[in-house]
DNA sequence: CAGGGCTGACGTCAGCCCAA
DNA sequence: TTGGGCTGACGTCAGCCCTG
């Protein structure tokens, strides 16, 4: 049963939701950050986009580690290849 | 007053206060009952909400990535 | 056996038994009281996430409306 | 203080922060449809665009009443932005 | 300041439920 | 099936805070 009777069971049970609400939740905020980001500049160049290195760019405004910008890389404007680990 | 009233308005006192203090601590598990349950719905019911927030949210986000892609 | 050491057997393994569920009781009120704790807690966890998910949520809106416009 | 010592009034202040969480999530979760709805429209005209009643045609997209709906319906091509936050 | 309303914490009883 | 672990509910004591 979802409802169990020992408390340690609850408490257990709710850090576990917790843990994986927390995830998706900052996972979305990161994803929605790398959207807006990305989707403000198309219509004006920026200074940036002459610069050799874009991915130094992206990562200037962006803090963390981003496992999911492949997925944006697939855009046909920008080209966002793994920097090779 | 003679020792014997003493005593037996004492331990009237005592009884009558016994007895309010036995239905105030019933009725403060119950309050304290109801807070929990309370707080057990509020749980699930911002959990509701957050997914159908983070849903929406990719939704409209893939929905502007189309757009500006077109 | 004699009553008598029956009756004392009968009496140290109550009293055993009513020690032991003295610290299970207490033991179990700890416990209680760190669930509801962490009931608090995740409610203002939702609470804030729930904020910022709206807040997202509309400058994400009026983001995919101002590129509508354009 | 925030934190009551009466759980009545801890039960008063929880019902009070649920209800206007509530509020505020349906009314986002509106706003963010009819947004969605009005900006599948603009890149192809639909026959209902030819409807005397174009009203009629967004209620028929969308469930409860819309206040806000007629304003937008009325002049599709304005900006709305309620309070900032 | 004394008195009373509420609640925190304790010990006890009764009952559920699972492993032995 | 049953003994033991956990918990729900009770009554009591102690303490806080507010009102008289």
């Amino acid at each position: 049963m979802s409802n169990p009777r020992k408390f340690s069971e609850k408490i257990a049970l709710h850090n576990q939701k917790q843990a994986e609400e927390t995830a998706a939740f900052e996972r979305i905020m990161q994803e929605v950050s790398v959207t807006r980001v990305i989707g403000m500049q198309p219509p004006r160049m920026t200074s940036a986009h002459l610069s050799p290195h874009p991915q130094a760019y992206l990562r200037s405004y962006l803090g963390g580690s981003l496992p999911n910008v492949n997925q944006i890389a697939a855009n046909p404007q920008i080209e966002l290849h793994h920097q090779g680990g | 007053q003679s020792p014997q009233q003493m005593a037996e308005e004492a331990s009237r006192k005592r009884e009558l206060r016994l007895m309010k203090n036995r239905e105030a601590a019933k009725e403060c598990r119950r309050r304290k009952k109801e807070y929990v349950k309370c707080l057990e719905t509020r749980v699930a019911v911002l959990e509701n909400q957050n997914k159908q927030l983070i849903d929406e949210l990719k939704t409209l986000k893939e929905l502007y990535v189309h757009k500006q892609n077109d």
